[in-house]
This record gives structure tokens, C-alpha cells and sequence, in this order.
DNA sequence: CGCCATTCTGTCAGTCATTGTCAGATTGCA
DNA sequence: TGCAATCTGACAATGACTGACAGAATGGCG
């Protein structure tokens, strides 16, 4: 399968060259495959970064469902990231494509879009579980957004902060700390 | 001056046709202007809808700076928001173009894209405000950004829900209770 | 082993957003 | 009125992406 040596072609050229100066053109040259078959294994020049966040998200979502209805929406949500994490971590990802997925325009923005579906996704669930805690009616929806919004905020800014600190730190250690600041900063 | 003009005649497109089915040269010629002039006034397609955030942006931050001292971060962050709904109010922003804005992939994404170049562009301006409070030193940037991402998530959820009940109820009520919600929420 | 059906690839041509360039029109003001 | 700054449109080109089609390559089967 080529796809493993686009991938890799394609981070080389981006981080050597810049993302948006590095055409699919060249990246397909350069693995040995037709521009033809670059955007059939992955639909977009963006994806070619961010292609398995369909498998994360899947992740992130299979592990709040699975977390026993007696842990806390916000355990259940900080949980399915301490997953990701650690899958990101099992995958082998690089802080340089991470700098490159957050601080590149074009990415981040892609980024942040799959993420929204994300959310999308989790809604239902979250509110079933708040159902259960006792939470109800149209408010219930509102509030289950919130949280999950406010969660998914938390996550980025541990992101963002451990970027800004050169990959430094425990991703994790940040998430609690920022989550905390929600309800101590005065 | 042919801007109003193109804005409208695009708005009407992507409503009655969709944003993706519209092309910018079919936009161009039910405006009677060249493309080669509405990608003068506008720089992309999604500035059509979202070209004034600059303005936006500008009118949130000097809304933060100007809150006195003694006014917490929240509710300095709080205030600016109040006044750039007033802002879209006065500008007369619709339903129609925020659901646009919120329910078209691309758009959202590049909107969420502006904000997080204000959530930037505030983070100096927190942080100062922060530090007269009392916090300083390296947690005080993580501080200072969880409470700027948290507020905006905040926005976009209340802007969210409000979209989802069809522009019905107050988005600022929207706003406390999201607020309230990560408190209170178990 | 040879053959067929499925799957993979490359080629080619086309769409659409976006940009550079250049020349003709417009406008503001001396 | 006349020049200079500004605005416009026509044209061509780039780069991401897609559809259509034909020639491999592959897997299983007799």
C-alpha cells in the first residue's frame, strides 16, 4: 500500500517547505503515485494530515458511551480524551505535525471542523446520560452542548498550551488545570 | 459602490441554492460585475458572509480593554459579547445568514477561523488584566486562554441553540445559562 | 496453471476558487 | 480641462478536486 509513503512524502514537504507551498502535485511526484490516486486514498490535501480523525472520533465516542451512568458527564468526556491521547500517543504522533495541524490556517480550520462533528455526535449520548442523572426537557439539550463545547475548549487549550511549550508537560495535567480555571478563575 | 449589491445577490443564492451549488461566477454576473471585482471586494467566497469579523474583532477587544479594572475577566468577556450581538442587531444580521454561517461546513469552519484570531489577539490583553488581579507567571497564560476559550465556546453554544429554537429567545440568557451550566453541572 | 471478476491505477479532461497582469474607464481635484 | 490615482474588466494561469474510461494487478477457482 503507497499510502503509508504519501503520508510520509507529504509531512517531509510540508514541514521542510511549508503546507500551502507544497502542491499535491509534488507530493504525488515525489511518492512514486499518480495525483490521481493521492485524492483517491485520501480525499483531501488536508486529510492527508488529518485522515484517521474519523477512527478518533469513533474512539472518543465509543468511550464515553461505555463509561458506567454513575461517572460524572464531565469524567465520562475528560476519560474519552485521556483515550485519544493515549491513542495519539500509540500512533506515534509527532509534536511536529501537531504544530502544523494548530498553527497552520488552513488545517486548523479543518481540524476544528471534524471536531464540530464530533460534537454532533456526542450530543445524543450526553444527553441520555444527563437523562439519566436527572436532567430533562429542552434546557437538558442546552446544557448537554455546554458541556461538551466547554470540554472539547478545555482539550484545545491543553493543546495549544503544550504546543506553545515546545511539547513539554503532561497534556493531561493541562486539561485538569484549564478545567479548573472554569470554575476558580474569579 | 457594487458591494451591497453582490453581497445580496449572493445571499439569495446560497439560501434558495445552497452555498455549495452557487459559484462565485454565477454570483458575479447576477451582480453585473466581473469576478475579477468581487474577488477585489471580497478576497474568498466566505467573505461574502463573514467579511466584517474584522470589525467585529476589533469592537470585541476594545469592549474587553475598556472595562475598568475591577470588573472580572467573565464578565469584561461577557460585556463584549453583549455588544457585538448589538452590533450584528444594528447591522441587521438574520436568522437566515446565521444559520448559514453555522450549518454550511466550510463557513463554519471559517468562522471559527476568525475567532480564533481574536481568541489571540485577546490573550495580551487578558493576561494584563489577569496579572493586575494577582496571577502571574506561566499558569497565567494557560489561565488567561481557558477563560477566553471557554467564553467563546460559551457563545458559540448559546448562538447554537438559539439557531436551533429559530432565532427565538434571548441568545445573551442563552449565554448565562451555558455560563452557569459548567459550574452547576455535575 | 489458466481464466474470470474484482479491485487498483494512471491518463485525460473539466470545474471551480483564486490570483497576476495589463489596458481601458472613471473619478477627484488642481 | 487635464493629469494622476483608482476602479474595472478581459484574459490567462495555478492548484485542489472530480468524473470517466481503459489498462494493470490480484485473488480465488476449476
Amino acid at each position: 500500500m503507497a499510502a503509508r509513503e504519501i503520508v510520509d512524502t507529504a509531512i517531509r514537504l510540508f514541514t521542510t517547505q511549508g503546507y500551502e507551498e507544497t502542491t499535491t502535485a509534488q507530493i504525488a511526484r515525489e511518492a512514486g503515485v499518480s495525483q490521481r490516486t493521492l485524492f483517491r486514498y485520501f480525499g483531501t490535501k488536508e486529510d492527508l494530515l488529518c485522515g484517521d480523525q474519523e477512527v478518533l472520533g469513533v474512539l472518543f465516542r465509543k468511550t464515553v458511551e461505555e463509561q458506567p451512568a454513575d461517572v460524572s458527564t464531565w469524567d465520562a468526556l475528560r476519560t474519552a480524551f485521556a483515550a485519544l491521547l493515549e491513542a495519539n500517543r500509540a500512533a506515534g504522533a509527532t509534536i511536529t505535525v501537531a504544530r502544523l495541524l494548530f498553527e497552520v490556517p488552513t488545517l486548523r480550520a479543518g481540524y476544528v471542523h471534524k471536531r464540530l462533528g464530533w460534537q454532533a455526535d456526542l450530543l445524543p449520548i450526553v444527553r441520555e446520560r444527563m437523562k439519566i442523572a436527572g436532567r430533562e426537557g429542552a434546557a437538558a439539550d442546552h446544557e448537554a452542548r455546554t458541556v461538551i463545547a466547554v470540554s472539547f475548549a478545555c482539550m484545545d487549550v491543553a493543546t495549544d498550551t503544550w504546543i506553545a511549550r515546545d511539547g513539554t508537560g503532561d497534556v493531561m495535567e493541562l486539561y485538569d488545570q484549564a478545567l479548573a480555571s472554569t470554575r476558580t478563575t474569579p
